[in-house]
DNA sequence: GTTAGCACTCAAATCATTAGAGTGCTAATA
DNA sequence: TATTAGCACTCTAATGATTTGAGTGCTAAC
């Protein structure tokens, strides 16, 4: 990928002053254009020389011999690698189009928030996989008798997913049953993982259960699916029809090709997943994909950043957009996102321990739109 | 709308085959097709004549002067309404192609595959309305302690609808009082519609909690929220990119503007409200609405259905499509989701009882996609 | 009432022409 | 030796003229 880095200092500052405007315009740029608009002082002839040259190391392209250049794939990966403005990053992004993520109580709701931000303050389309859970323990679990013939199991794991079951049962259960079987489960399941509840300790249940060991079975797999259904991880999209907003991308074929990728979860999953592999130990958490880094979708790019809840909870954040996308805005965007993503779940943590203002929070989100 | 239905009995075939003509090719069609593809024996200049006619009483209409007619909106109107064969209906719904629903445990997930199922039988794009409960009861409450700082608030309502909520408290809650706190919970609001708790019963459960008073406000707000929830009803969405597959629909604007509507749900249900209106009444409780009948959206048609799982669970069940969408087939499609939903609840609700069926069902799931 | 015949209309396809943006190359210049 | 002016050349996109053909409407004959 790196065949000898050669560019001089002009290059650099010619190819520059080729994407920056590309990136304004979406038209190519002639080197007439190059030569007034730049403050090197150089002559178009002199320019035409050196992107000859740019050409032919290939930073730059031509759409059709008598058209001005674009950008390549390598020379966007230049711009965001050595180009790109990134000393600006203390400036806070954007602030008069930027939207604070509003504190809630729900997850989901934060999630779809986070979304809804990005693809309006970037007009590109963005999407957010939701937490994975990754090693969470048991924290509590409670069955009570709902009436006669059903029983409620309900499992709290770690960072407070709870899950329901309805456990259908043929005769009922007196309230001493009931009791000592939520003490059987509360004593050997907490601060187990999934991974922890393996057939011996299954074994051991059932057996001191005794007649009630079909209940034990339900429970069981009521914390799996504690697990499961998030296991099917639930991505978040916004702000798909952006994609209109850019001709490149708007034409019927590859329209339809990437709305339905956006349609359909497990593509995108895949699409995540696949993206996610080598996206170790870049400068600031941000990775970006341009082009044929991205299988199956040549013409566009794609930025994301990983994000950390604490207690394992952890998930993908990321924007896609035209392949001559305002990288500095969207990166920009993304980390300040990230940055209040930790923020905002920190101090309820905290606060979780002190008031119960997990409640008050609610009425904030009526006002996210704007 | 009906000006005396003067039609002769040839105008309604001339129109008729018009409309199955429009409907194949989507070209509009002229004398001389009718004349060739029909069994009338008339020539292209009498068919003219007829079409004239058609034209001037609002059924049909010309692109251009030069071109041949295609349906107007009342003609597609007419056609629904009095030319449609609807007497096969007894015929299975092209059961090639027909996925039948699959059982499941879970709501949210039958609706997403009854969507699947729609948008993939039909090559349009299909909704669905999550069930409105409306007047659903409480069943059942239940107050747990997590730790020393939170409680644990489950809600079952009718129709097995669960809502948890954590609350957060200063100080330990002994267990004595936690059983008192539960008894007054259930005696007081079980079988209680929302609406039946108004604010003298908030008054006199608060006041019977003592110091406790605070936490039944949460329990309530927790009730509340089980039909709050509903309430931003949730609509699942499926096939939205098959508006690509009609020319009609599929240039840039027209295009996104009816995937920005399907993205924003919020949107989607306006369209769904304001269609349900006018919806009283009609023959098989299939409504068809064409072009100019749907607020901002004169080129498409839309089809609906109600459903009804019992116990208060009703939702709306849809297509949207081009207007020259094969209403036949959608209607059939319809009709028969809507028979079997209604089927496997009922199926369900019966087991419900006997076995716990709600969990081996659960299986079947991945199976679903062909 | 039906039909043949014909003039007329109009969209869409095809083709030729032009305009202009941009390049590459060469020769002159500093 | 690096830069620049100048010019021929290329190719797209826009424009406009022409043609084609499907389809109509009307009239007159059957």
């Amino acid at each position: 990928m790196s065949e000898e880095d050669e560019l001089t200092v002009r290059q650099k500052k010619i190819l520059d002053v080729i994407i920056k405007n590309y990136l304004e315009t979406g038209e190519p740029v002639g080197s007439r254009t190059i030569s007034k608009s730049s403050d090197l002082n150089l002559s178009s002839a002199t320019i035409r020389n050196e992107m000859s040259d740019l050409e032919d190391m290939g930073y730059i392209l031509q759409p059709h011999t008598s058209a001005g250049r674009i950008p390549s794939d390598k020379g966007y990966r230049f711009y965001v690698g050595e180009l790109m403005n990134s000393q600006k990053d203390t400036s806070p992004p954007d602030s008069t189009s930027q939207m604070l993520v509003q504190r809630t109580d729900r997850l989901e709701k934060m999630l779809k928030q986070v979304v809804d931000v990005l693809a309006a303050n970037t007009n590109y389309t963005s999407m957010i996989s939701a937490p994975a859970i990754t090693g969470v323990r048991v924290k509590f679990v409670q069955l009570s008798a709902v009436n006669e013939h059903q029983l409620l199991s309900v499992v709290v794991m770690d960072g407070n997913a709870v899950r329901n079951r309805l456990i259908n049962i043929d005769e009922p259960l007196n309230n001493e049953d009931l009791l000592k079987l939520n003490m059987l489960l509360n004593t050997n399941l907490s601060g187990l993982t999934v991974n922890d509840i393996n057939l011996a300790l299954i074994k051991k249940l059932k057996s001191q259960a005794g007649e009630y060991a079909p209940i034990i079975e339900n429970v069981l797999e009521n914390v799996a699916g504690t697990i499961e259904q998030d296991e099917g991880r639930t991505i978040y999209t916004s702000g798909t029809t952006n994609i209109f907003k850019y001709p490149e991308l708007s034409d019927a074929n590859r329209a339809s090709h990437l709305i339905s990728t956006f349609e359909n979860k497990e593509e995108l999953e895949n699409l995540v997943n696949e993206i996610e592999t080598d996206d170790e130990g870049n400068p600031n958490g941000i990775s970006v994909f341009i082009g044929d880094d991205i299988p199956n979708m040549p013409d566009v790019s794609v930025v994301t950043a990983k994000y950390d809840l604490g207690e394992g909870f952890k998930g993908t954040i990321g924007i896609l957009g035209p392949k001559r996308m305002d990288y500095e805005n969207v990166m920009k965007n993304l980390k300040s996102l990230k940055k209040q993503l930790s923020d905002i779940v920190d101090s309820s943590r905290i606060g979780a321990k002190k008031e119960p203002k997990r409640i008050e929070a609610k009425k904030d989100i009526k006002e996210k739109k704007e």
